[in-house]
DNA sequence: GCCGTTTTCGGCCCGACTGTTTTCAGTCG
């Protein structure tokens, strides 16, 4: 399903040459629409805006471009003369008139309740007006003393409900999602880069190990000339508010989405300790600690200003001399959560080493994606030819199940008809395979969507909880369990549901899944959409250690998603997750004689 | 607010579940 009211990630072109990107625009847009429904304007209003956002998130180039070269935004679908006057404007200014007169009107922690379950905006509108209350704190005072079961349609469940999601909530307003961050921490390391004196300059800390979250962006950099790379650091365009600065070291308060700041820093380190300042600023605590532990049994502090024995300098120019001065193989970052195990596994001196995890570009198929037949913006050859760009060799088309109603989801026969046209697309489709698949829901009865004899004949089947996630774990692991003894489930898709800082996962008894994927031969998806990375890391790594074939795929709705499964490696590598493991690294044929079905 | 006209308003993706009710509005996807 689409998640068009997550936060904006930025585009590549969307942070430092000061053009706005269309994830900004939709997130713009979908303030938009959500502020006007807690204010329970039009409904069909709202919905005008949030099917604009869409449109501008699914376009392949940015609007500004559109503009520049003349081609009118009403061009698009669902935008018309206010609309397109209203982006123009955003694009001009950043913001547009009804943007700033909603704004005005709802204050910014009456949007932030919509991210809990159970609360959309009607019951937001009615706390808001009715209550006078407008942050989450007000909120939980208004369960606490009863106000909140007062107000008509509201009860006891639905304070219950908001005060079991309430920290993840707030967990997910304090930290972003990596997707979000990365490109920000980029875009700043860009710029020191750029300054003089500056040798070396990248992202460290949770971004560096491609945490699933992030709160603040750390840098680190190398340079003969700190005050220069700390000037060029501050100058940022993103930075508004500039905290704390020395002749090496800076803090700033960065804007990218109003309401939720977020701080960055740099630390600056002569070139001779670049190594060292790079594995300080990387972390995690525990994996400096450990390391740490292991210098020190050969004499050696860890410092940045350098490796040290006895005050002498020795060599910590890169990362690699001072694992190596531990007596242990390079750590990729994605490997530094922990602390002392993944050093074990290192240590030289028994002939340890790390496997060499998945890589970028590693994947040769992807096996979830969705279509026009659905609620893709993209047709099935469009679908293709992107694949085929990205370099991939095969996709699966697998639009939704017809239980997934507002999604346009297929029945049988719609289904067949989908397959037929995928069919004649292989046909004159050179380079790439398309497979016949579908996204069949597992129900809140489990059973599957759609019929057996229907899903015998597809060629992958990934099958994926959508409702009734909060049931209980026995009918969680019920529906389950259903779907892994199927002959023609062939995945797992998204297994827990989980939305990162938004809505926890289903109940499972890991244990028992991962046991029966096992032994059913099912494979486990690692979907790669920035807020449900899920399977999680850890889960990811258990499933391996029980030699269940991961697959990474996009989930992608538009075709500049094809192959973009940049997140879910990262997933993957944070699972300690060889090529080998991850079965969408081999070519279909390969691929195929993993499946239960052959 | 958009769209599509039998040109200027009337219709606009939907089905199931949940918690609140005592017949249904709101939420979810």
């Amino acid at each position: 399903m689409t998640a068009a009211d997550g936060p904006p990630t930025p585009a590549a072109g969307d942070l430092g040459d000061g053009a706005m990107g269309n994830g900004t625009i939709a997130a713009r847009l979908t303030e938009l629409a959500d502020l006007l429904e807690i204010a329970d304007a039009n409904p069909f209003r709202v919905r005008a805006y949030r099917s604009a956002a869409r449109t501008f998130k699914g376009l392949p180039k940015p609007a500004a471009e559109l503009l520049i070269a003349g081609t009118p935004l009403t061009s698009l679908k669902g935008v018309g003369k206010d609309l397109a006057a209203n982006v123009a404007t955003l694009l001009q200014t950043g913001t547009f008139d009804s943007l700033e007169q909603a704004r005005d009107a709802i204050p910014p922690g009456v949007r932030t309740m919509l991210r809990l379950p159970g609360l959309g905006p009607k019951k937001v509108g009615a706390i808001f007006r009715d209550l006078g209350v407008d942050t989450l704190e007000g909120l939980e005072a208004a369960i606490a003393d009863g106000s909140l079961a007062g107000l008509p349609g509201f009860g006891k469940k639905t304070g219950e409900t908001v005060l079991k999601n309430l920290a993840l909530v707030r967990e997910g307003i304090a930290r972003s999602l990596l997707a979000r961050s990365l490109p920000i921490a980029e875009s700043l390391a860009d710029a020191v880069r750029a300054a003089a004196g500056t040798t070396a300059c990248e992202p460290v800390g949770s971004v560096r190990r491609r945490r699933e979250t992030v709160g603040d962006v750390d840098l680190s950099a190398a340079s003969t000339d700190p005050p220069a790379a700390v000037e060029a650091f501050c100058t940022h365009p993103l930075v508004v508010e500039i905290v704390e600065r020395t002749e090496r070291t800076a803090r700033v308060r960065l804007t990218v989405d109003p309401g939720r700041p977020t701080d960055a820093e740099l630390v600056v380190n002569a070139p001779a300790a670049w190594g060292a300042g790079l594995i300080l600023g990387t972390g995690s605590k525990m994996h400096v600690a450990a390391l740490r532990d292991w210098l020190s049994a050969a004499d050696l502090t860890l410092g940045d200003d350098g490796l040290r024995r006895d005050g002498a300098l020795v060599d910590s120019r890169t990362e690699e001399a001072v694992y190596a001065a531990a007596g242990v193989a390079f750590i990729p970052p994605e490997l530094r959560e922990g602390g002392n195990g993944v050093l074990r596994v290192a240590d030289l001196e028994r002939g340890g080493g790390l496997p060499e995890l998945i890589a970028q570009g590693d994947l040769k198929g992807d096996l979830h994606m969705h279509t026009t037949a659905s609620d893709g913006a993209g047709t099935i050859r469009e679908m293709a030819a992107a694949a085929k760009e990205r370099g991939l060799s095969y996709i699966a088309i697998t639009d939704h199940s017809k239980r997934v109603t507002m999604a346009n989801g297929l029945d049988a026969d719609r289904l067949r008809a989908h397959w037929r046209a995928i069919d004649a697309a292989n046909v004159t489709t050179r380079g790439v395979r398309i497979l016949k698949g579908i996204e069949c829901d597992i129900l809140e009865d489990a059973t599957l969507d759609l019929p057996d004899d229907v899903l015998a004949d597809a060629d992958w089947v990934v099958a994926v909880l959508h409702y009734g996630l909060g049931q209980p774990r026995e009918q969680i692991m019920k529906r389950l369990t259903t779907a892994l003894e199927s002959p023609h489930v062939d995945c797992i898709g998204h297994p827990s549901g989980r939305l990162i800082g938004k809505r926890p996962g289903a109940d499972i008894d890991w244990d028992a899944f991962l046991d029966r994927a096992a032994s059913t031969g099912t494979l486990l998806e690692i979907n790669a959409a920035p807020e449900r990375l899920d399977l999680s890391a850890e889960y990811a790594r258990a499933a391996a250690d029980r030699g269940i074939p991961i697959v990474i795929n996009t989930d992608a709705h538009a075709p500049s998603a094809v192959g973009a499964a940049t997140w879910g490696v990262y997933q993957a590598r944070r699972a300690g997750l060889t090529a080998d493991a991850v079965a969408n690294t081999r070519d279909w044929p390969a691929m195929k004689a993993l499946l239960k079905r052959d």
